[in-house]
DNA sequence: CGCTGCAATTTGACACTGTAAACTTTCCAC
DNA sequence: GTGGAAAGTTTACAGTGTCAAATTGCAGCG
């Protein structure tokens, strides 16, 4: 299950290198210049730091001048949005690999999902934080009809479905988990959640916490139908 | 209990005007700068945003030249910190006011200092987030013996104590306790927890989600001893 | 083929920010 | 008083976001 981790990154970026138009060569227009300043931010993002990311930057690394992502984004406000949509759907991938490689229980499918969940949060703190920064999961999360596919509340919300008593609102069920889950995220890099280890990345606190969802009753097993 | 919040701001400041050296008029030298800069910050912070928070703009709030605040703290992150420290200073009152409104009952108790953390987030978002940015908690919760009393995690913990099974290490319910808190007041500001009001700070979901916290089981009773 | 039009990119400029150095003022200790 | 440290100011410089005005390269059409 740890395979899923350290993914090459632009195996995973989805605009990068689409079908690439058939000898598109050296076009002083670029071609696909807004792919490659997402792929540009995240590169920054991973190894320069959130700091660090800045449209000028950003343009200095896709090779272009400082003004070029004007025409591709919405400003600054903009391509930091784009580059956590991105990231998002790398998360969302993430918890569908640690989910895929689970059993059938729904138990242990949950503690999957929050186990990719962490993994993530752990791999790309820097992505991690642009993405839940209060300003921009805004703008991500309420686009216009962004769909639950776009930012992995979907796996979330199916791996969440057996635990929802019949004729309750599926999002209590929901909002526990992803509170639980994502107040670990954030607070782990606090660093009073204990160091972390190449072999214990979610901590030694992540399976004492996340015991608190083992009490969740099943209603539903997916598995056997209703 | 709704009387906790909405507090006058400097009344919770602590540097604020120190004993006031007697008829310090009009001195050059400003006397209390540093404080002065840190409720400048925590007013840009409230009114302007946290976009807005720069050193040169807290400057001018107080009424100094740009350059003045390097005296005091170092760079903007010093700022910063600072200004997160004062925050958790005003965080941890929002907690104890909860806590004291509360009756005896562990569980009841527990509810409310949570219930103190969300109205917390609810009122100062942009201070939340500069508290919880993940640079800044670092260096405010890691400072040089930083006592539990100055980010209020002595609240949190004091409140946990009832429910830590003898022989267990008293972190991790209190990892579970602030990791659901935590979680469920970053997401909040999704707006996909529902939209607050005026009589429903916490907003709908609020109960729902902390009713996870109601099957921790008692284990000590701090009112009646062991 | 040459021309126009258009979109992408560049260049230049401006305001704002953080930071450092040099300078000025104020106050305290001696 | 005098020296010196502390507090603030001024000046300067490198980055940054953003805008307006060129400039470049391509596509379509005469």
């Amino acid at each position: 299950m740890t395979l899923s981790r350290g993914l090459i990154l632009s195996s995973q970026m989805s605009e990068l290198s689409p079908p690439s138009p058939l000898s598109n060569k050296a076009a002083h227009h670029h071609g696909n210049l807004r792919p490659a300043l997402i792929e540009a931010g995240l590169g920054i993002l991973i190894e320069e730091g959130l700091d660090k990311l800045t449209l000028r930057r950003c343009a200095a690394r896709a090779g272009v001048s400082h003004a070029a992502p004007a025409h591709h984004f919405d400003g600054v406000a903009g391509l930091r949005a784009a580059i956590a949509q991105e990231g998002f759907r790398i998360f969302r991938n993430y918890m569908l690999d640690a989910r895929n490689n689970a059993g059938a229980d729904p138990h242990a499918r949950l503690r999957a999902i929050c186990r990719g969940y962490i993994y993530f949060a752990v791999d790309f703190p820097d992505l991690f934080e642009l993405m839940f920064n209060n300003k921009v999961i805004k703008d991500v999360t309420s686009l216009p009809a962004q769909p639950d596919t776009a930012n992995g509340y979907d796996v979330l919300k199916d791996s969440c479905a057996p635990f929802v008593a019949p004729g309750t609102d599926p999002v209590v069920v929901e909002s526990q988990v992803w509170s639980l889950v994502h107040g670990f995220g954030s607070l782990m890099q606090t660093g009073r959640f204990g160091g972390l280890s190449p072999d214990d990345p979610c901590g030694p606190l992540f399976a004492p916490v996340m015991a608190l969802l083992d009490q969740l009753p099943v209603y539903r097993d997916p598995q056997s139908g209703a």
